[in-house]
DNA sequence: ACACCAACTTAGCAAGGGCCCC
DNA sequence: GGGGCCCTTGCTAAGTTGGTGT
């Protein structure tokens, strides 16, 4: 067993010292119905107990959702539902389709259409309360320092709303109670009371862990904590250690790349599945691909859990030889579609692999992700296979940002350019968005800015033409600024037109080592502002810290 | 070796809210 | 000063990883 590395402040494993906060806030309860909101039953009036009405709130709120027409998430809304009915409801509500929950929608929608219409004060008022509730909650104390809470609220009831299509869809999400929640603080601390006439599940001291407050979900049965917001110190040192070790393997990954070359010719199965996969990490920086319980989840893969219908092999495509063709849905059901010309050892193998299997078995039947990490824990200390990700999306941005930055550019084209090393990153990563529903509106919008700005521009030039001496010098300078805002609008049209379909929001926070984009905007003179808004700051604020022009990733 | 669990990071979407333009 | 647009923020689902127990 090799020595574990102390890698925070404190000896193997302890998060912090001290801990004291004020607890979770509760879900507001809920409040029924006005007499007047009807729920209707085949046609006739159905006054629901308190607890159905609730639960047939969350279905009427989401009804002009899509997801209420899919026979899923129809079919487990009911079985729930009916669990919360009393048993003379129980017999009467027998057929979702006979529910009509059009009255009680109407009134939530006049209800928003209402909470738009507010005064000011009333707004004010609202914003106010929130306030107060985040310097009550929001913060607590760990360790010398004052820290924001990540999420202090606990989450409402509701119907659960899986990503693509998920076969829990539609079930009850259901309400959390203090008899629910374990507190984790210091025993020297103040310990939170529970709300009155509670009492909390459990009161522990873990100071090996960093969450303050947990609960038990009842759709996955998994575990949801309460933790701390990324600008706080236990967050902004286990990013810092993860961009080092990410540097770790830049100094070994050449290295790597010739094992797992090697390894495609082991003569072991195992080890030559393990090195095609390597390589797809490497290369496509696919994410592991745990396995998962099957029906509990939507069907989602990974590398390590590609099946062979999810590729196909082309010797000859696109006068490319040995293209391999990725077709499968990833994390979020979003999906990886990729032809990718690979070596003629990976294509073998890839044959080899998939001989007399059918299309929905493993294409990498001897291999999983704990297998893989174990390998690569033996090829460096700390590598997973996600650092693989981390080292390739940093890697490539500071590459890009050396290739792309044109030094006599102004502000607005190299920010383009900055935004062009991002993008080249979420595309390696797949980070994709639905086109928003008002691109086409927001681009024709932004081209008659430009249309009117070029006319500016030429009733400038003509007026400087035909200036006088006297006035040349003015006039000139009005033109030259006309041109700039132009270039601007121009500038940023061509992002927005790049940046369609791509998401940059999630490389940026979570891939990128920031010390980079600090490092580039010293470089060039570029206001830190001009990358990170305002909460980016906040969690990179020890990136901007410490890192000169000179950084090298 | 495998199943299961706990803890933590990564992810896209929609509502909210601030800002810009008329 | 009102309306619309776009960025920010909140929300919470969905991953990865490592440990434990059998």
């Amino acid at each position: 067993m090799r020595k574990k590395k102390r890698k925070g402040r404190y000896p193997e494993g302890i998060k912090w010292k001290f801990l004291e906060h004020k607890g979770p806030v509760f879900a507001p309860p809920y409040e029924p119905l006005p007499e007047n909101v009807k729920f209707y039953y085949d046609g006739k009036v159905m006054k629901l107990s308190t607890k159905a009405e609730e639960v047939a709130t969350f279905f009427a709120k989401m009804l002009d959702h899509e997801y209420t027409t899919k026979e899923i998430f129809r079919k487990n809304f009911f079985k729930d539902w009916r669990k919360e009915m009393t048993s003379e409801e129980k017999s009467t509500i027998t057929n979702l389709s006979k529910c009509d929950f059009t009255h009680m929608s109407q009134y939530f929608k006049a209800q928003s259409e209402a909470r738009k219409q507010m005064s000011k004060e009333e707004k004010q008022k609202i914003k106010e309360e929130n306030e107060r509730l985040l310097k009550e909650y929001g913060y607590c104390v760990m360790d010398n320092h004052k820290e924001r809470i990540a999420n202090f609220k606990i989450e409402p009831p509701g119907l659960f709303r899986g990503r693509g299509n998920h076969p829990k869809m539609g079930m009850l999400k259901r309400r959390i109670m203090p008899e629910d929640i374990i507190i984790n603080c210091s025993k020297d601390s103040k310990i939170p009371p529970p709300p009155p006439g509670h009492k909390w599940k459990e009161v522990r001291h873990d100071n090996k862990v960093t969450w303050l407050v947990s609960w038990t979900e009842n759709i996955q049965g998994s575990i949801k904590y309460i933790m701390l917001n990324p600008s706080s110190r236990i967050k902004g040192e286990k990013d810092w250690q993860k961009y080092e070790t990410a540097r770790r393997l830049k100094k070994c990954v050449d290295k790597i790349r010739n094992q797992y070359r090697e390894d495609w010719k082991s003569k072991e199965m195992k080890v030559r599945q393990r090195a095609v996969a390597l390589y797809f990490i490497d290369k496509l920086a696919l994410r592991a691909g745990n396995e998962k319980e099957e029906g509990e989840t939507a069907d989602t893969v990974g590398c390590c859990s590609l099946r062979v219908e999810h590729i196909k092999l082309h010797p000859e495509l696109d006068g490319q030889e040995y293209v391999v063709e990725f077709d499968f849905l990833g994390k979020d059901s979003i999906r990886y579609y990729n032809k990718v010309p690979v070596e003629k050892r990976v294509f073998k193998n890839l044959q080899l692999f998939m001989e007399n299997k059918q299309p929905e078995d493993d294409l990498f039947d001897r291999l999983n992700t704990s297998i893989l990490n174990k390998h690569l824990q033996d090829l460096m200390e700390g590598l997973t296979a996600k650092v693989f990700r981390t080292y390739n999306a940093s890697i490539t941005l500071q590459q890009q940002l050396k290739e792309l930055t044109n030094p006599d550019d102004n502000i607005p084209a190299k920010i383009l350019s900055y935004n062009r090393a991002n993008r080249a990153v979420a595309i390696l990563c797949n980070h994709q968005r639905a086109p928003p529903k008002t691109f086409e509106k927001s681009m024709m919008n932004l081209q008659s800015k430009i249309d009117a700005k070029k006319e500016q521009l030429a009733d400038a030039r003509r007026e400087l033409k035909s200036a006088k001496a006297d006035a040349k010098v003015r006039r000139d300078e009005k033109s030259k600024k006309i041109e700039e805002q132009l270039m601007k609008l121009e500038v940023q049209a061509t992002d927005r037109e790049e940046n369609k379909q791509i998401a940059l929001g999630t490389s940026k926070l979570n891939y990128l080592d920031p010390r980079i984009s600090v490092a580039w905007c010293k470089k060039w003179g570029i206001p830190i502002e001009k990358i990170y808004n305002k909460t980016q700051r906040e969690k990179f604020a020890w990136a901007i810290d410490m890192a000169e022009e000179d950084y090298e990733f």
